[in-house]
DNA sequence: TGTACATCAGTGAACGCGCGTTCACTGATGTAC
DNA sequence: TGTACATCAGTGAACGCGCGTTCACTGATGTAC
């Protein structure tokens, strides 16, 4: 890979090294795993010299969490398009469907991609790197902010109380996150790709299911 | 730690070395997080050569899985406590307070033992894991068999499906898990302890009411 | 348009660290007679 | 009951590795005049 257009030489200035650095991140990530994220590695992936990073970075730990940012992006691109392939004219079914498609399109990420899939995780190390705008994708939302829409959604349809969003929100992203964990890294992770698809699929409408059973407009958790 | 009883002469031939390494390595995982579990630091912790590991273990990474099955030790016996606490004579209510002791249970070590928890997750590398006896509790059963247990309490009262069960047992770990992973490792982390206990005991009354719901004898998903 | 120079963004060598693993070894144990 | 000896379960030194980080350095860039 690093060797692949060795013809060109490279200036001495890069350019745009930061990103290099963080996209050759995101690649090893997806390739080989959060491990494989050292300061080192990105370096001599960007054919760059270790402390070169340093020009942008305070510390290793710096660059992993940008790493991650980066991630998330992808996985809120995920679901956007995902979200997009969506089409339901019953406004109704419409916001289900939506709020079905960034389960879906969560899912379909991790387990495309298991490795960006972690890093994205480790870059989630609080609530406010959930609105990280590094970490959104093409509408400028993140993958977190789009399960909030999607839950909006089914409130402005009448389909939902406004006072169980949050329990919601926690109540989806648990389902989908943890059955992405144990899809990828955890027992589930030997079996074959379409039965994950398909348990992944029946889990989303299940919790689609659940949420809208918990909680209707006055009904009770 | 390893300095608190060394008056004792430790006799030349330790007499359980295997089993001393791997609960230091569970101890290590505790109170530092999985990464801490290395060869080296867990020989260390036993007072031991490093190379004296190699009587027992072929690499550090069967170490560190025998490490994760002792950790799913821990994680089966958090549940059993608290299935013991559930006193309900109905059968039907009894039922369901023994599967939602299983979520709470599951989600009380994650946040009590974040470290043990997930190494007690990397040793489940696969579904046979799941069914290792050397991860099971006082009363013989895995994390992931009292979970299956309590669903077949369900079935056996006649609030569950028989062909639902893989599907519910499917719903709950990754429910459960997730927010675990959620709450311990991602962006709810630095939420205090209170609220995290309130939201795991909202979502495990959720969960249970989902399987409930969807899986009703002759119900479907 | 041309030149001096500050600033920027890299290089390359070196550091110390903890790691997993190996090897020849030695002290302790237990069994055969 | 005592002794020879094979086996077991440790020691301790050494290995090479990749890591993060530092430092003095130098090539490239761009700005002031």
């Amino acid at each position: 890979m690093e060797a692949a257009t060795p013809a060109i030489a490279r200036p001495y200035h890069h350019g745009n090294l930061r990103a290099a650095l963080v996209l050759a991140g995101y690649d090893l990530a997806a390739q080989w795993g959060t491990d494989a994220v050292t300061l080192r590695a990105v370096t001599r992936a960007a054919g760059v010299t270790p402390s070169a990073a340093y020009r942008h970075f305070d510390s290793v730990d710096d660059l992993r969490l940008a790493v991650g940012a980066r991630a998330g992006r992808g996985l809120a691109q995920c679901i956007e398009r995902h979200q997009a392939a969506v089409d339901e004219a019953d406004p109704v079914r419409r916001a289900q469907a939506l709020l079905e498609a960034v389960g879906v399109g969560y899912m379909a990420f991790a387990l495309d991609q298991p490795g960006a899939f972690e890093v994205a995780m480790f870059g989630l190390v609080t609530m406010e790197h959930a609105d990280d705008p590094e970490g959104a994708g093409d509408t400028g939302r993140t993958a977190f902010q789009l399960l909030t829409d999607a839950l909006a959604g089914l409130v402005a349809t009448g389909q939902l109380s406004a006072d169980r969003v949050d329990a919601a929100a926690i109540q989806c992203w648990s389902s989908v996150h943890g059955f992405a964990s144990l899809a990828t890294r955890g027992p589930l992770r030997d079996r074959p790709r379409p039965v994950l698809d398909a348990l992944a699929r029946q889990l989303c409408a299940d919790v689609v299911g659940a949420v809208l059973a918990s909680g209707r407009v006055g009904g009770g958790g």
